[in-house]
DNA sequence: TTCAAGATCGCCAACGTTTTCATCGAAAAT
DNA sequence: ATTTTCGATGAAAACGTTGGCGATCTTGAA
């Protein structure tokens, strides 16, 4: 059926292992041959069979990537970043989604670990120590979460938030809501404690709003609570929840920005879709999902490396027509 | 390092053979050593190495998906809807991107084709005598398109206009643009079939607006000229262009609906996120993605079926905000 | 002229499965 | 009691690669 690596072993008039090297290590070979095989190669339109080749090398040309969920417009760009970068290096992606189900990680993980040389967890929900022992087995890499001895790509959250928290007292804002994604989120601590910090600094009070899904509906359910809370201007934890802030906020007469201020995270191309567009600030998406990959490639071709590799990426405040002066 | 067939034997003091069989095909061992051979397995955690299976079964129990832009939130969900069924089918899923990019698919599809089974190929863009050409070489179902002897999953895009149109000439709209989206994408150019089959029915003026990459700034850019074009109502290829109507519209003063109705196509998420919300025909997103895994499946059980599978799901209307009576 | 070294290439084992074939009892039929 | 059948199992080949080892040939130095 498929052409196999005999078959140009036969029109190249060698043996398969000179096919092998004329393709995979070809100072190995005579210029001549090197070149017969290729032609033939080339001709009968052959790819080695991976499967058969990881079966020797331990090697898949495959990697893994979870991410929460897909319908959150987060991770597809973390997905095309990933996508993008493991075909530059030749590498297969295969895609799971949790669905926002904590528990159902492990077990994907170990799923798919059996066909991939490695994996990208991005924002991964699961307990420190659950992660500590998938870790253990194999090479993983985290997007958007951080935890000590493990490679990570994580976005400059302090200074994110400064940026955001500026910003609203630059306008003039010193009461400020700030309403939480998933507990289990790595980001939503982060922020929340990047957000402590700078409010302390700056002298902001700071009301926290209960622990909502990172959704739409998220925002809707919270939008009440905020506004009970007397507050000029509220962060989400990302665009998701803003946004359905500010689809509440209108539905109840409630002015944005004249009335109170909205800011969310992430800089989803939503943001600058809706009315009034959302102020946000935005995170290397894509980038994330490429630096993934480069720290998987890289923690594959040095597997004993002691020092985890981190990348820490900036990350930008967008100003748009949510954010206005404070309206004490 | 990784538990193999031969450990679950060792442990079950049988041979690798029966271990197979204990496991693929239960009725073929006594009950006795079956139950002994479970357990060794469940114990040492094995899990059978599917690339040492699919070398000699001819199966990679991987299926492949084609998308043209994960940034478009309508694929996003249908990939969604293709993990769900593989998964539950034991089938793990290879994703690619093509960025829109018509001439990349026919690559990415050879590439993939070598390591699944089958592949599912969402709106593809390439023209029909390639898709045959590629459709002899692999197992492929077609989602949102459709061609001669090709499984395919499709919406009922007629009766999805007509839905449209009827919900407009209801308002009292006699007059209406439509922006189309990509000439290569099969969906626009039955929408626009349909469209013009039911206007002329409906006795309703149609202009027909240039096409439009199917994003949000494709419908920024067309809305101009829809207001040019001095018509009540207009309807976007997707969603995604609707948005940009919208947008444009309001940022020049033209009240939605009062001015001009917009409706658009898929019911992303975001459609109702919006204010004020997207009129839109809901395809059904999830629905196509497993209903073309099933089809796969299908295909891949009894390949030299003559007559291949079709499957058309129906859409809905969902009104929302931004339709409203012609205000002629 | 001889020999060591290097270049080039073929043979074969190995990777972890599945599957065909053969073997061996035991049960059933004669 | 003898043959046949069948159920249960193991041995071995095969899938398509790769890589260690060794064979052959060339080259240049002694």
């Amino acid at each position: 059926m498929a052409v196999t690596i005999k078959d140009v072993a036969r029109a190249a008039g060698v043996s398969a292992s000179t096919v092998t090297r004329a393709l995979t290590m070809p100072e190995l070979v005579h210029p001549e041959t090197r070149d017969r095989v290729r032609r033939a190669a080339a001709t009968l339109g052959y790819h080695p069979n991976r499967a058969a080749r990881g079966l020797i090398t331990g090697r898949t040309g495959n990697i893994g990537l979870l991410v929460p969920d897909l319908g959150n417009p987060f991770f597809p760009s973390v997905v095309k970043g990933v996508q993008a970068r493991a075909h530059e290096a030749d590498y297969a992606v295969f895609l799971a989604d949790t669905d926002e189900d904590e528990a159902a990680e492990a077990g994907l993980v170990r799923r798919l670990s059996k066909q991939v040389d490695g994996i990208v967890l991005c924002s991964p929900r699961m307990p420190d120590e659950e992660l500590r022992t998938l870790v253990a087995d194999t090479p993983v890499v985290l997007v958007n979460r951080r935890i000590a001895r493990v490679p990570s790509v994580t976005a400059e959250f302090p200074d994110a938030m400064r940026q955001a928290v500026s910003h609203l007292t630059a306008l003039g804002h010193r009461r400020i809501a700030y309403v939480a994604g998933p507990r289990s989120a790595w980001a939503n601590r982060e922020r929340v404690r990047a957000l402590r910090l700078v409010a302390g600094e700056m002298s902001v009070d700071l009301v926290e709003i209960g622990n909502v899904l990172p959704m739409f509906e998220g925002g809707v359910a919270a939008a009440d609570q905020v506004l009970a809370a007397r507050v000029t201007a509220v962060i989400g934890f990302n665009d998701l929840i803003a946004l359905g802030l500010l689809n509440r906020f209108t539905a109840r007469g409630v002015a944005v920005p004249a009335d109170i201020s909205v800011l969310g995270f992430d800089d989803i191309a939503l943001a600058a879709m809706v009315n009034p567009s959302l102020t946000t600030v935005a995170l290397p998406k894509e980038q994330s999902g490429r630096a993934g990959v480069d720290l998987l490639l890289q923690l594959l071709a040095e597997p004993d490396r002691q020092t985890a590799a981190r990348r820490e990426l900036p990350t930008q405040l967008m100003v748009r027509g949510s954010t206005g002066p404070a309206n004490a």
